[in-house]
DNA sequence: CAGCATACGATACGAACCGTCTCGCAACCC
DNA sequence: GGGTTGCGAGACGGTTCGTATCGTATGCTG
């Protein structure tokens, strides 16, 4: 659809603030009511170009052939340089600017960012694997690691090189307390 | 200011995007070019009034009195009892697409949300007596737990009521492959 | 093929805000 | 008491909103 692409096309160059119904209109050839005769509101629009896969590109695979250390590193290497990238910064920014008017495109964008299944099943492979306990709460691992994307995007806080390691280390537990420590609870 | 007030006002009235200039300087009783003279932006004056705390209500500072485990639960708790709060929700998201338009609003809100001395002073406190290694990144403890927050602000996804602990004991390594056979049972 | 419904492009419309500008008016400073 | 300054008020041209109304093109139905 010509009006998905129009949307994509002025998502990526003024952002989600930015856009106007009118603007898609007219770079799509098209009348405003066909518009709003099909999509409800903006972000439903959005929503459905970025379900469509013509707004983000596909993210990269990692490949997932070491250690579940070295995985997990490289992997949030990839996110991390993605998001730190100008190019698709602001891309982001309104992306979760749209996400708070429409939970469809938060949820996506999850999925997107690292709820994917591949970064699941590779953590599933570590506990068959015993590289990581049995009883880890996968969900709740990849709920952090995302969360640290997001802030990113959102506060920038400074970060070095290390970062990435670092982030992965706290959530494999390289800075677990002794037992005894942990234990006094 | 009165113009802070009114902000604040309509702010939680309807959100960010619904804010406008003419219906803050209607509401204050003040002329539009006192606001324009003063603020650059509509981010600008939200940026204020946050700072000015007439927008968000105080965080309740927690106890701080336990284990490190137990107090870090108990915050997390407390943080995701309020952003779970139907009222603070909406307020949240708003604040968040605001911090996209300006980062300041995003650094402030991610101090109020837990990057703030208490929680810091307190992981700190964890290494002084023992209960965390010397060598934790406590920033980037803090960023993955202000992160999970901020998932759950934006995608909401489902949780139940052990997720503070889960995402607690991630973080301080109770599921460290280190302890994969302690922890076995 | 005739008749008709439907989706379309285009465009007009009133409403809301935008950000700028220009008024008087009051308070304050020498 | 003259001059300055910041203010409330609101006029102004623009933009976009969401709705309504055209005439047209396409394609289905009989």
């Amino acid at each position: 659809m010509a009006i998905l692409h129009a949307t994509a096309r002025l998502f990526l160059a003024r952002g989600f603030a930015q856009l106007s119904i009118e603007g898609i209109a007219a770079d799509a050839g098209v009348g405003k009511q066909t518009i709003y005769r099909w999509w409800p509101s903006k972000s439903d629009l959005v929503a459905e170009a970025l379900i469509a896969g013509v707004l983000m590109p596909e993210q990269v695979a990692p490949r997932f052939d070491g250690t579940l250390r070295a995985d997990l590193v490289q992997w949030m290497r990839a996110v991390l340089a993605f998001v730190d990238h100008p190019e698709y910064d602001e891309m982001l920014k309104s992306l979760i600017a749209a996400s708070t008017a429409n939970p469809a495109i938060g949820e996506r964008l999850r999925e997107n960012l690292g709820a994917d299944a591949d970064l699941v099943r590779r953590l599933e492979k570590g506990v068959e694997d015993g590289e990581l306990p049995a009883a880890a709460p996968i969900a709740s691992i990849v709920e952090l690691l995302v969360g640290a994307i997001l802030v990113r995007i959102v506060a920038r806080p400074e970060a070095d090189d290390g970062e990435s390691e670092r982030l992965i280390d706290v959530v494999l537990g390289r800075y677990a307390p002794e037992h005894d420590a942990l234990d006094r609870t």
